[in-house]
DNA sequence: TGTTTATATTGCAATATTACGATATAGTTT
DNA sequence: AAACTATATCGTAATATTGCAATATAAACA
């Protein structure tokens, strides 16, 4: 063993953990944070920005594509990156149904 | 080499990355989806509705708890475990900044 | 105290992730 | 076409995660 067993859960929590997950590293965190704050940019900025290795930012945005929470479009040799509100819309709904509940919720707990 | 860089970011981004890398795996969003339908419930509950073992459950209530997502406290010889506000508040500022972005980012993107 | 019940921990094998040097690919420019 | 620029992929080492059987711990109860 050590593989997840994703056949044992349903598509929406999959899809969900891809997300979550995707988003679990510092790295991806920072490139999310520069997105917001630039609007767009190509990968040799966030290269510039970070402390890592073009391989491995290089790494790290395929993985936030691959999870639909960044886009990248050619523009001239470069690729032009920003925020994909799919994968956004997406997790929105999950924390939207998690606050409610807690907002609700009167008594503490167990 | 294999290990995330974690000194090279802030510690909000830290934080947010153990936070949403709790998320990261579909047991772990089932558990938080099956502690807001039931309010609280205590492991052995879990153990029965995830076709997972219990060491394997244990294991993932772990991680839970130690990023601040649920919280457990001892009711007889079990122990019931329910949601932690604490963990999902820390993460609410950050999807309120992406939401508001996206809602405000005019046209599309690059 | 011994037994039962509930959960955690240990140990380990299988798999996945992280990071980067080297190299490949692809568009741009001269 | 050759050189340059920008990004992706390959290969690989280090580390982390996942899952479970076996076992330990701890409270409840007879």
């Amino acid at each position: 063993m050590g593989a997840t067993k994703t056949e044992n859960f349903t598509d929406e929590q999959n899809e969900l953990a891809i997300l979550t997950k995707a988003l679990g590293h510092p790295a991806r965190i920072a490139i999310i944070e520069y997105l917001i704050k630039v609007e767009s940019c190509i990968c040799g900025d966030i290269v510039n920005e970070l402390p890592l290795s073009q391989p491995t930012i290089s790494q790290h945005l395929k993985e936030l594509k691959n999870a639909g929470l960044i886009k990248g479009n050619f523009e001239g040799n470069a690729i032009c990156y920003c925020l994909n509100e799919v994968g956004f819309d997406k997790i929105k709904g999950f924390f939207q149904h998690v606050n409610t509940y807690l907002d609700n919720r009167k008594n503490g707990c167990c």
